[in-house]
DNA sequence: TCTGGGGTCCTAGGACCC
DNA sequence: TCTGGGGTCCTAGGACCC
């Protein structure tokens, strides 16, 4: 058996522990830049406020209702995850985190009785320990798991822990159910699958094999079987190696020179390799874009993106900003409004040290010692006085910085925040 | 004026190997 | 007249997830 933790409204909740105020408002977060709703109230979904919409389309619908507006505060929420994780962690044997505010459970061993009072409690718990509201659906695939979960946020009479347990109770909740609902439909196969008389997961779960197979190939065969009640997503104990880390952002104002975007790759490049160093890797492919707003006018539009090869596999943040950003100056051509940029390191591969492989033809000369140390020297001097204390010189701010006006205090990541917020 | 960011997996087709 | 079988690797594009 499964379980499916999954936080309700993840970032809205996280920005309520901290002003309870905001209980019974409605409350929308924002995307970077200021842009999308990425997480809105119960509320701010009964006013009508849509996932992804574009924020100032709906200017005069959040005044009016007095809707109240955070920017995203990703330290804040990275680190109420984490809080959250560990919680459920600590009453599970086994879980997989599986997004920022989700996570599979093992609950093998349960025996079906005392699974749902099992849950209960890990709710109850999550809620006292840090405050945040989740839902949890139980049942004998991942997938299902998934469905009953959306039941239990749905439907108040099962007050957030839903047990998906026999076929004929599977059956009646998949009957219900939007196809484009079900984990792993997306909208392209929900046209598609409406197209072919296929409504609810229902039709789904009951449509020929080798047809399902076939349309919706190896990864659609694998939902309906998991929807069949036969388990083919196995819980992952243990995260795989990211085999990419990609940084980029949209800028606030559009940039037009070198040397602006220059800066912006150089602060991407920087917070990738910090970002491999955290996965003990290095990588061997780096890859820059820049590219104008998508609504621009086709002329206006340009998308520039290279890769290279490292000469040598490094985590080195020096290394990795050169190379970025003499990249970025064979695709950058004047002339265009650049709104966004980024960089993504690939061929991602443990830093083993002595048993990596050499290259025949070594052109830095560098040590690898020398190079190592001098991250992990760069990496305490940040980590004591904060990111970007030292940093490469062309790693800057000053022209490419984002909106964000409305963003909560880092209350559990940096002491100058809490400090701030005393009264 | 203003529209996010970070990932994974799968398939088809071409090029190549013995 | 007649022309095999079994593979790998790479890339672009598509689809999906949160």
């Amino acid at each position: 058996m499964f379980a499916l933790v999954d936080c309700n409204n993840f970032y809205v909740s996280c920005e309520r522990v901290f002003d309870p105020s905001l209980n019974g408002r409605p409350v929308v977060v924002l995307s970077n830049n200021d842009g999308c709703f990425i997480a809105r109230s119960n509320e701010a979904k009964a006013l009508g406020l849509p996932m992804g919409g574009p924020a100032f389309k709906y200017r005069d619908l959040l005044r009016k209702h007095r809707v109240a507006i955070y920017s995203a505060n990703f330290p804040l929420y990275g680190d109420m995850s984490g809080r959250v994780m560990n919680t459920i962690g600590d009453l599970s044997p086994g879980i997989e985190p599986y997004s920022i505010d989700e996570a599979f459970l093992d609950l093998s061993g349960f025996g079906r009785i005392g699974l749902v009072d099992h849950c209960r409690m890990v709710r109850r718990t999550v809620s006292r320990g840090t405050g945040i509201p989740v839902s949890i659906g139980i049942a004998p695939t991942k997938t299902l798991a998934k469905l009953a979960n959306r039941m239990a946020k749905k439907d108040p009479a099962h007050d957030g822990v839903c047990l998906l347990v026999d076929a004929p109770s599977a059956r009646d909740a998949m009957g219900a159910m939007a196809v484009g609902q079900v984990w792993g439909i997306g909208s392209r196969h929900t046209a598609f699958l409406g197209r072919h008389g296929i409504g609810t997961a229902l039709d789904l779960a009951d449509a020929p094999e080798a047809w399902v197979r076939k349309h919706l190939h190896i990864t659609g065969a694998r939902v309906q079987a998991e929807l069949n009640g036969r388990s083919c997503l196995p819980l992952e104990l243990v995260r795989p190696r990211k085999q990419s880390i990609c940084t980029s952002r949209s800028f606030g104002s559009p940039v037009t020179g070198l040397d602006a975007l220059g800066e912006a790759v150089a602060h991407f490049a920087t917070k990738c390799a910090l970002k491999l160093r955290g996965e003990n890797g290095v990588a061997g492919l780096v890859t820059v874009f820049a590219c104008t707003s998508p609504f621009e006018e086709p002329a206006a539009r340009y998308w520039g993106t290279r890769t290279v090869a490292l000469s040598l596999p490094t985590q080195d943040t020096l290394a990795i900003v050169r190379t970025a950003r003499a990249v970025l100056e064979d695709i950058f051509r004047p002339g265009f409004r650049y709104r966004k940029a980024g960089v993504i390191l690939a061929e991602i591969a443990p830093a083993a040290g002595a048993s990596q492989p050499l290259p025949l033809f070594v052109q830095e000369d560098a040590s690898p010692t020398a190079s190592v140390r001098l991250m992990q020297a760069l990496d305490a001097v940040n980590s004591r006085y904060g990111p970007g204390a030292l940093r490469v010189a062309s790693d800057t701010a000053s022209s490419w910085k984002q909106h964000q006006e409305r963003l909560s205090p880092h209350y559990t990541t940096d002491w100058n925040d809490i400090i701030d917020i005393r009264p």
